[in-house]
DNA sequence: TATTTTGTTTAATATGTACTAAACAAACTT
DNA sequence: AAGTTTGTTTAGTACATATTAAACAAAATA
């Protein structure tokens, strides 16, 4: 059972941390990110981290750098002071979900491959490969709508 | 640019069990699922998995149990054997999707969570959570719809 | 009961990653 | 130029996980 509600900023920090963690990122990569989604104002400079979250300047950096290259967060600078701010970016959600698709295409590619290979291998029963290949095709293809229908979504 | 075609079942297993590890498990658990998924007979016992995957039995012991767990393959019997045999589990990729789909769900919580604290506080602005969660509440509504019409076209 | 087969658990090593403090670099201020 | 501020890189530690060989347990066979 989990808690039943959150009495500050840093307790959502903490459960979504875990869950990020759980889906195989570090744990301040988890804060850091459930922080920028709930901070005020929504731009937090590096030693706003720091200091908010109580890690090193070294993570901030290591972490920060990650989640710019995957496009979940962007660097913004204020009028006339000279800090880097971060904040989340705008879309990143959609590119997530391009990501997923791409590892889809990935799995399908591999197992196509795969089944080729057993064409020329009459022995080898390819009914577990063709549902996987099958299932990863069926995925891709339906994340291309679901992708088009989240944008339209999400201008209401 | 990948290689263009598998010469034999064990490149096509490097290269799923190199996906697979990109996708957070260890390699030796995608090189057992990759097998698993391209091997004949489809079912394999202990010392097949050992031999032809040139890896200890201490790894096939804790990888198949892993998997076990999971619900991605399971045992059987050979009559008149008492090896132990370990196949795909079929109707395994749904599993797969639900669980997916319990993760979106956790996040749809957690994000939820996260907008009631923020309605005691006018300060600060909720649109990414609020976009996150609608996100989430988008996924896990269309993944229901998913699974279900992937387990019609899985039948034809 | 003694022996073999089959699989699990343990102990040890290797490897990788997370995290920090401190050194460093770059750029702005004075 | 000298000194701040800001952020990155480096070096070291701690921690977790993957992997194996070998010890062990359980069950079948002889």
């Amino acid at each position: 059972m989990k808690p039943t509600n959150y009495s500050n900023k840093l307790d959502f920090v903490d459960d979504f941390s875990l869950k990020i963690e759980e889906l195989g990122h570090s744990r301040i990569y988890g804060q850091i990110l459930g922080w920028l989604l709930i901070c005020h104002p929504p731009h937090q400079s590096f030693s706003d981290l720091v200091e908010n979250l109580s890690i090193s300047k070294a993570s901030v950096s290591n972490s920060t750098r990650m989640m710019l290259e995957t496009g979940l967060i962007e660097k913004t600078r204020v009028q006339g002071e000279r800090q880097i701010y971060f904040r989340i970016k705008d879309g990143s959600l959609i590119d997530f979900m391009q990501k997923q698709m791409a590892h889809t295409l990935s799995l399908e590619h591999i197992t196509q491959k795969g089944l080729e290979l057993l064409k020329s291998d009459t022995e080898t029963d390819s009914t577990r490969l063709k549902r996987a290949n099958a299932f990863h095709h069926f995925l891709a293809q339906q994340l291309t709508g679901l992708i088009e229908k989240y944008k339209i979504e999400r201008q209401s």
